[in-house]
This record gives C-alpha cells, sequence and structure tokens, in this order.
DNA sequence: GGAATTTTGTTTCCAAGTAGACAAAATAGA
DNA sequence: TCTATTTTGTCTACTTGGAAACAAAATTCC
C-alpha cells in the first residue's frame, strides 16, 4: 500500500528549520541537558544550580545582578535562586560597605563541598557527551560557540594583569 | 587602589563553565532567542509556535505525539499548545479512522499565511544572526550540530524514495 | 473472544523563568 | 544642598514547560 502525505515512522521533515541555527541550538540544548541529568541522576543537582555554584566559587564576592547577567537570567529569578540556595546553606550574603545596596555572594563550606561533589560528573559528562562527534570535532563545536558568544577561551573572562 | 578578589567591571571568570558544552549551548540558546524576538518583534510570532506550524506545514497530516518528539517537549505540552493554536484557527485537527486514539494536524489558510509572513523574517533573521562568526564559520557550525543531532541535513529526515 | 498491556492524547498540579512595579541606596545635576 | 535619575535587589502576577494520573482506543496474549 502505497503512503499518503501523512508523516509515518516518526520520520519528519524538517525544511527550512533543519538550517535554522536557533533550531539546531535549542535541539542540541535540550540533547545536553538529558544527558545532564543522566549523569547527575540521584544527585538532586540541577544545571542552574550548579553553573551558580561554580561561577560563585570562581569568583568570591560576585554580586548578583553581575551573574544574572552574566547566566543571561533574569534578576527577579536570580533573587530567588540565591534566596532558595542560601535557604539551603550553599551561599552567604554579605552587604558591602561601599554600596549597601549591593549583596557580594560567597560559597559557605557547604556550597563548596557541593561543587566538589559535582567536579568528576561533570568531567566524566563532558568526557562522554559527544554524540555523533569526534573530539576534534566536538572541540571545534565548543571553539565556535565561545566565538558566537564572544568569550575569551583564554582568559576565562579574567582581566589581563598589569 | 588594588582590586580585591571580588569580580569588578562586570568581568567574570567562567573557570570549568567555559568548556562545558552544555554551558556554551544554553548561553548561545539564549542568545539567538534574544535576536529572534528582536526580529519579529511585534509579529506576536514566537519561535514554539513557529516552529510546530514550520512543521506541519512540511508534514501536512503528522500527529501530535510525533511532532511533540521530534521537538523534544512533552506531549502534554504539545497538546496545549496545540488546543491554544486550533482555538486560534490556525491548526485543524482530524481523528483518522484508523486508529481513532490519535490526531491528524493541518494548517488551516490562516496557518498557511502565519508561515508565509515568517518566512522573509525567519530568513532575514538567519542571514544576520551570525554574531562573531564569519558565514563559513557559520556554516560549519550548523553543520556539526546536525552531526551533534543525527540530523541528516540532504534529507531533511524524509524516507528514501525507492 | 476476552482480559492484560501499550499507545495516545488530555487534565491537573507544580517548577522554572519572565514582566513589570516597587523600595532603598547611590549618583548626577542644578 | 537637595531634587532627579539610576542602580540594585525584591515582590507579585503571568507564561512556559514538565510530572503524574487518567481515559479511550488499539494491541497482545492466552
Amino acid at each position: 500500500m502505497h503512503e499518503t502525505a501523512a508523516a509515518t515512522h516518526d520520520e519528519v521533515r524538517l525544511g527550512a528549520l533543519a538550517n535554522s541555527l536557533g533550531f539546531l541550538l535549542r535541539l542540541a540544548q535540550l540533547t545536553n541537558f538529558s544527558d545532564f541529568y543522566a549523569a547527575f541522576d540521584g544527585t538532586g543537582i540541577r544545571p542552574g544550580e550548579i553553573s551558580v555554584l561554580m561561577l560563585i566559587g570562581e569568583n568570591p564576592g560576585i554580586r548578583q545582578g553581575v551573574l544574572a547577567r552574566r547566566l543571561m537570567i533574569k534578576r527577579a529569578h536570580m533573587a530567588k535562586m540565591i534566596a532558595a540556595m542560601e535557604a539551603d546553606g550553599l551561599v552567604e550574603k554579605s552587604v558591602p560597605e561601599a554600596d549597601r545596596r549591593g549583596v557580594e555572594l560567597r560559597l559557605t563550606p557547604k556550597g563548596r563541598a557541593r561543587v566538589a561533589q559535582a567536579q568528576p560528573i561533570f568531567a566524566r559528562l563532558d568526557a562522554v557527551s559527544h554524540r555523533g562527534l569526534t573530539p576534534r570535532e566536538e572541540q571545534e563545536l565548543k571553539r565556535l560557540l565561545r566565538k558566537y558568544l564572544e568569550i575569551d577561551s583564554q582568559s576565562d573572562g579574567r582581566e589581563a594583569q598589569p
């Protein structure tokens, strides 16, 4: 029996979307997230939480607005995340004398322990999440994404030391 | 005056995250989305809506479960999106005789008009969203993402014709 | 043929994230 | 000084998406 135009066998024509950067990025991110959740299964660690903790660990005293801008999420949402993490004892806030509007963030020992717990899982995930790509291609993919995002891979955004 | 360890000037050290595929994909997707919203400003067209409409247009009669799987969203959410689009008169459902559990989707004339309206904006967006990349690099980025996703760029997921 | 299982879509409730208004503190401008 | 603007974080809705339970139809297994 001949097939009609209706899609069968889960085969889906993507048409113009197959060449859309946004569409490809969205699917790639969802794919990677599912790898993340598989790797961190049972730990209760989520992508948003661990990336915030890692950035605070790398940048002690960072302001939450700066963190929100770098992670491209809204300050309102960052406020909620930080409040929850503070309630969990992962992060501590301090109000700097120089500008009492702001809040400086630092990891507590428990927060540092959480990052340390995640580190090996994170490393293993990154070593296995290649999917169809060769290691060489994955490096190239990351390089292109960093260039797209205008992230300087070596300096990690650190200021030059005079 | 010498700086403390606290991050100033919005400079944020990314540390290990700068080499994390998931982190880079997330930021890239958010960046691209903001380009999308800028390009489609005023039209009321959102990424999820237009991608669903385009896929239905390319695959008349597609089942909503198949669509959900391809877009990597949950059937529950797809049901809500389709219900809203049907209420807007963009999509029509029909129950196939062969399997009365399922629902086949097709665009209405209004749905086709919406896709036609989006097409030039979409094309222009795709031509301008390069950011730091050269056109050559953007093509390579898309190729790597398709390979990561195991999407066959030429066939668009279409079955081979015997 | 008829009960168990699976598939498909839906419904309800919950979590993640955004939008916009707000208050407090800092800064700019006369 | 002292008002006006800006910056920073927060609060209250609202939107988007997922988890789990459910119903109806199809399929499997005897």
